[in-house]
DNA sequence: CCGGCAAATGAAACCGATTACATTCCGGAG
DNA sequence: CTCCGGAATGTAATCGGTTTCATTTGCCGG
């Protein structure tokens, strides 16, 4: 016999509520599932057994005998070093934790960094460890995503893939990047700014080509080519492009940033050069960064719906894991007014 | 017969793989768990048939027959507004994660905002459905930590509790608050600073007592009580309170900010107020919140370990899963030399 | 009053592992 | 040469549920 865990007192089953109900344990099993094999009568009876003995229901013996864990794998592969004190992480996983209650399903946080660890995660899901995955921050490098499809579980990704072959077999959500930028970019139009300048992130990053996309499609001519410039996604790449820019285009009335940190050495770079903001320049930044709303002055911004972004996973997950075919949902971003435009 | 998932291809078991290997079901099972009843010929020819079947373990069989779930559950009671754009949670989160990898458990979240979740959550915990709990941010209301208690889990807690009944009941992981709070004080002795301010967070607040404790440890008569002031955690609460108090104490050449927020409402005060940072006033923040990072100047702050502090309450858990006693850790805050101070 | 059919229930197989207990197969002591 | 003991393995019970299949029960029409 297995050994129990120390002190822990024999459990109550199913067979006990059936004892006290004077009935089988598969009705009892049935009446729990609201078969509608059972008389109203016997339910009745079975509910207030369970009642009189605190049944709580094994979620591994049915887990066993279902096929099902009743979980979702929240696979995160996101390198450690990266986005490290960036909230993201966090709110994304509180919303798929919202998503999940009441489901009776919970989340398994799968973090996968290394490549053993990947194929670590991939083996148990393979065994059905879990009833969905929901991927965090995609990542195409290596097979994963192929191997991910692969295991046949229901997938949903959380984030933006550049150019996905795999619509139609995994769920996607994503925050809208392009429209995004166009808030920000109709925003410095009806502020009447003309010379608008962009400091952005890596030109090679999937959300940075949106972003673009959208600051070019409101703007046109007010956004010049050769005022848009690339840096790296912190401050100091936002302050050292920001000077320069300001050499070069010293007539720019506007700041586009890639992120809110390199919205802050926008800021940093515009008072250093001695311009007033928003009088001189509005500056908008993008992601609602805690830092957004501390900065000084308070910076204007784009805000993901992360938490709902986690939610809406969750549901997709779920949708999926009742039998739905996959879909993509593309959330909208919000323009979140502060003070620098 | 159980319904099986649709499309899933019948998984190996150890059937299978004692049927490859010419043994029976007990032998491969102890040959995976390393039993020393197995001969080291039997182990190999086991796991060359484990090999060339592609076995993986099915961990709700296992977990069903020795009674463990190999999850570690991660309470989370936090209220969903307070706190909502730290990164905190997602740091403490992934410590656990990592703490957890490589041990074959799995954290699993268990959100329980509301009375009635947390009941359920409880109930979850009593079946056995996890091995461990880390509770996140726990919280005295209610009877939550008497019924964690009750579930005779092996629980450990993830932050300070004001006066805890629970030695010996719980492990206890936390940051030293009064230890952050002098290494803030020393530095600024030895930066020669003579009338320091404290600006705190509210009073009752365990961690805004152990700060205050610190401070006076080591400034005594440099931290006037009456330049000593509490107001909410934000920025703007770090303004009003510090323009006041540079209209009263005018003299005062550093400023300890109960939090990096304070901080920040207590650096724009001191713009606003001509004074130069850190010429003028000296500014120590708390938590190395990512603002603190992006400030202007950039904030010398206290950080607390907080993925560590994740990692070492999953280690906690392990070992209390593994029989150990509880016990409690009390981690080392650092101070983030950076321009404020 | 009886046969037949459907609804409700019970009995038992099963999910995939672990482990107590039984069995086999050694070698070595007497 | 026999017997004993321990090591290695096999057999089967078990964990806590679900589900198939068989059985019972109740109701109806003929």
């Amino acid at each position: 016999m297995p050994r129990r865990r120390r002190d822990a007192p024999r459990a109550v089953t199913i067979a006990d509520v059936a004892r006290e109900a004077g009935v089988s344990r598969a009705t009892v099993s049935r009446a729990i599932n609201d078969s509608d094999l059972v008389t109203a009568e016997t339910k009745r009876t079975v509910e207030e057994a369970i009642a009189r003995t605190g049944f709580v229901m094994n979620a591994r013996g049915r887990a066993l005998a279902t096929g099902r864990a009743e979980t979702v794998g929240v696979l995160v592969t996101e390198p450690l070093d990266e986005l490290f004190d960036d909230p993201t992480y966090g709110r994304v996983l509180r919303g798929i934790a919202e998503g999940l209650t009441g489901s009776g399903f919970l989340p398994v946080i799968v973090q996968a960094s290394s490549e053993s660890e990947r194929a670590l995660a991939l083996r148990s899901f393979e065994r059905r460890s879990v009833d969905a995955v929901v991927h965090l921050t995609p990542y195409r490098g290596g097979d994963l995503l192929e191997a991910l499809a692969g295991t046949g579980l229901p997938v949903v990704l959380c984030g933006q893939l550049v150019d996905s072959p795999y619509e139609g077999v995994f769920s996607t959500v994503y925050s809208d990047d392009v429209r995004g930028a166009r808030l920000a970019a109709e925003r410095l139009v009806a502020d009447g700014r003309e010379r608008v300048a962009a400091v952005l992130g890596p030109a090679d990053n999937p959300a940075t080509v949106d972003r673009r996309r959208g600051y070019a499609e409101v703007l046109g001519a007010r956004l010049d080519e050769a005022r848009t410039v690339h840096t790296g996604w912190d401050s100091t790449g936002g302050f050292s492009a920001t000077a320069a820019l300001l050499e070069t285009h010293p007539d720019i009335d506007a700041i586009l940033a890639g992120s809110d940190r390199i919205a802050l050495g926008a800021l940093a770079a515009l008072r250093a050069a001695g311009r007033r903001v928003p009088d001189d320049v509005a500056v908008i930044g993008f992601d609602d960064h805690a830092i957004a709303a501390n900065a000084s002055p308070p910076l204007t911004t784009i805000a993901q719906p992360l938490v709902e972004e986690g939610q809406l996973a969750a549901r997709l997950a779920l949708e999926m894991i009742a039998g739905a075919a996959p879909r993509t949902e593309i959330l909208p971003m919000r323009l979140i007014p502060r003070t620098t435009a």
